[in-house]
DNA sequence: AATAATTTTTAGACTAATCTAAATTTTATT
DNA sequence: AATAAAATTTAGATTAGTCTAAAAATTATT
């Protein structure tokens, strides 16, 4: 039997899977919470909901894991985000920072032929617009020999492989400051103080966020 | 500013739409009821829901009728169900008899750009590929010089243009009897008794009833 | 180790969408 | 025109998802 999800229970897997991912398990209510932009009482109610139906392990005060059918759902949630925003970007002729909205609608779309055809229509694509894996039918995906921005040291060097923030917002700031995915990027100075780095882009030199480079990642 | 529906206003909008359009205004309680398998109480809270939006005129025990801007949006459900129907059987490589479950989720889609494009990218289609017309960005449709096979008398002749109901089970049917679109039929007996007709397909003499009768539509 | 601060959960309330059963209104029939 | 039948609405519940405010548990700090 299939599982029934909910938007919103489907929502709050995804967060909880990317949570997971950036920080490790277990995951905390208030960080889903403030990834959600929801209180941390209802997360509290949505998590009883998710433990019900065996998508997480959630045990009071201690924060919660996916479970494996929870991973499951969570990757498939990922998997058509993904291949919607290559269809949007490669077929319908969108810009990268406009189809994060559209994907979010999207990616909830049920049934699995659906996804397969439209994989098989994309040329199974391996990476989105973004340059994030995108997961295949089984729920795998390729690994680039990356790094996050953040974490380079001064003299590195290296081309940027992917954002992973869809946001319009970042997207549109990223265009502004000329970078896309494939632009040779050099660390210059990092700045111990908040985090930020000072980098070189286009021949030209650059100060970016603590935020703006853990979303940046670069294949050196 | 633009008129915000659920998922659930949408779906009643979409078939007091349809309801009127074949039996024309006003539409009954019931016939909504029935028309999406809820209970007659149900339908009645949300036509206060819907005339509160003004999305809907209606007046106690007197039924209701779509106002301009429930038109509208009706009209932008069926022209997002009908463009996402072709995008599922000309790209995605779907039978006519697979898409309806899939349009009816991709039909609640927002964004008026994403609409946009896809028509573009599908080479501004006009009908579907059930024959049933696509309303363009404007709210306008393609009329066919059509009649129902039911409206049709004894020895006339003429060619299937499109099939009003999109659903698995009808098209199915359709393709075991070998109809498809653009068929030649000729009507060879009416019986009054339960307005089923016996009629001439492909050199095979066929009894269809009244109900299928009533969802095919014939160009002399 | 006691207390303060933070995090999380509970309690209680609200809205949208649904239901069944009962009451009311409209329509049809004698 | 009175009454019966049918259609519609109201009343009262339920579930999912959300909220605020208060209580409880955990973690951090003195």
């Amino acid at each position: 039997m299939a599982i029934l999800s909910t938007q919103a229970e489907e929502n709050y897997l995804k967060a909880i899977f990317k949570i997971a991912e950036r920080d490790g398990a277990p995951v905390a209510t208030n960080a889903i919470a403030s990834a959600m932009n929801t209180a941390a009482a209802s997360v509290t109610d949505m998590l009883k909901r998710l433990a019900d139906k065996k998508l997480i392990s959630y045990e009071k005060y201690k924060g919660v894991q996916l479970s494996k059918s929870g991973q499951k759902l969570a990757t498939e949630l990922i998997r058509k985000h993904r291949l919607w925003e290559t269809f949007l970007v490669t077929k319908l002729g969108f810009a990268w920072d406009q189809v994060h909205e559209f994907a979010e609608q999207l990616e909830h779309i049920q049934g699995d032929l659906l996804t397969q055809q439209l994989d098989k229509f994309l040329g199974y694509p391996r990476f989105d617009p973004h340059g994030e894996p995108i997961p295949d039918a089984e729920g795998k995906w390729e690994t680039q020999d990356q790094i996050s921005l953040a974490m380079m040291s001064v003299g590195d060097k290296g081309k940027i492989t992917n954002v992973a923030d869809d946001s319009s917002v970042f997207l549109q700031y990223l265009n502004q400051i000329g970078l896309e995915l494939n632009s040779e990027i050099e660390v210059l100075q990092q700045f111990p103080y908040d985090h930020s780095v000072k980098v070189r882009l286009n021949n030209q030199e650059l100060l970016l966020s603590e935020k703006v480079s853990q979303n940046l990642f670069v294949k050196k």
